[in-house]
DNA sequence: ACTCACCCCCCCAAATTTAGGGGGTCAGAG
DNA sequence: CTCTGACCCCCTAAATTTGGGGGGGTGAGT
């Protein structure tokens, strides 16, 4: 880990960097501050949006971002496969590449000027919306590794200053909608697995009636007639994962 | 409309076309038979994947394509955002392009050596997944509007293909899952708004028992052990969209 | 003429949810 | 130190849903 006090030496650096206008400014800035060739923004997805579009800013050479697209790259990039899941940054090197598929991705990527030397932050914010930054380089990896040994308390920072931009950019001001709690989002996952509330009290040992509970303040929270339609605004805010259950 | 007998002469193209391995193929077929200069299949979303991400297949240039997305224009693109909601193929030119983010919009198509002039084709299948497919010219209007009104027919069945080939690319052999009658999806989608039985009975005109009905064959169709858990597979499906109630 | 898929209506007993009402702890703010 | 808010837990009566069952009807395709 860097030392914390870094941080405060690059305060102008972030205040700037929060009052750019645009999110590909705030890119090339962190570009030229830390010597860094591309870096990208990535939100998984748009709450509800009846059109899958992902949220990606980068400057990552055009035909990259093409190709990226049109081939379903998001579903074999180890990066992205990882970073939506994953809580801590990892450099690239640390991923598993052994994949077939993987291998195939990568090459098609130094093909287009992508080095292979990268570092991955992934982002969580109080909504659980998920968000990957990458920074990457043509620097050899270990001097890759050793560089990023030195700034990544920097790097995360620089992440969250581009998560809150995207999220102003997408939803206006900030954040002001209702989080739910762990357990509340517990029990909505559960149900909309199609578990009653006896069952879920079970897996999750404690009352039913608890359960209940936890079903009726996310609902009210979410400001909902139903149940019903809180399991479908969970669902289309992505507040229910079938992989992270329990 | 143009002779539905023209079909049967490009029986032989359209064989070729369904046996080709890919979706670029295809793209590249369609382009040389009817001399077009750009198509696009698009499908609007991934069911239920953690990760947004369009399935796009086009051979617009890759800096469109980069453009495209890094600038989330299907948010202004009127082909898109009227493609994803009609029912009917139209000419671009019939849309609405009087907004002003449209207008800066197509300056930036036209500057990507995207002609105005353009015949969008939306598809929905039986699975209520909508696709769109686009055929893009640098022609003239009026050549290009008389030029589709002799071969509406045959591109109409190009982006059947088409979006048949992205469905066995995406889940694999064709279909199978069972498709949810319109009622069923109409009283789900109700439910997912809020509304209770009798409420939805009064909504559509018919009785509260009937409504319950539905939701149960809709349940079981859909193999769920609560109607909470129909709600979050429908919506991850899709098949619930607040713009299309009543 | 037949089946099949869709559409529409109803009943009932058992189970579940809803909408109230109680509690409690613990951390941080004033 | 009290207070507030967020989290956690439990109960009951009334209302609703569930999972069975039973009827109808149409129109398309074989």
């Amino acid at each position: 880990m860097g030392t914390p006090e870094l941080t405060d030496e690059y305060d102008r650096f972030f205040d700037e960097l929060s009052r750019m206008p645009d999110i590909n400014s705030c890119i090339e800035a962190i570009c030229s501050e830390f010597n860094i060739q591309f870096v990208t923004y990535h939100l998984a997805f748009h709450e509800g949006k009846a059109i899958d579009s992902p949220y990606v800013r980068t400057n990552y050479p055009a035909e990259w971002v093409s190709q990226y697209l049109t081939n379903d790259y998001v579903e074999i990039d180890p990066v992205a496969q990882n970073g939506f899941k994953r809580a801590l940054p990892c450099l690239w090197s640390d991923l598993d590449w052994t994949a077939e598929r993987s291998i195939e991705f990568k090459n098609d990527a130094r093909k287009h000027g992508i080095g292979t030397s990268g570092y991955l932050i992934p982002v969580t914010d109080r909504k659980r919306r998920r968000a990957i930054v990458n920074f990457a380089s043509p620097a050899k990896e270990s001097a890759w590794a050793k560089k990023i040994n030195t700034i990544d308390v920097l790097l995360l920072e620089c992440a969250e200053i581009l998560h809150r931009k995207a999220i102003v950019d997408l939803y206006g001001r900030e954040d002001e909608k209702p989080a739910l709690t762990p357990r509340e989002i517990q029990c909505l996952n559960w149900v909309a697995q199609g578990k009653d509330a006896s069952s879920i009290g079970l897996i999750l040992g404690i009352s039913e009636h608890t359960v209940r509970d936890y079903c009726k303040s996310a609902k009210h929270k979410l400001g909902c007639a139903s149940l019903y339609q809180a399991i479908h605004i969970a669902t289309m805010q992505r507040l229910i994962d079938p992989d992270s259950l329990d």
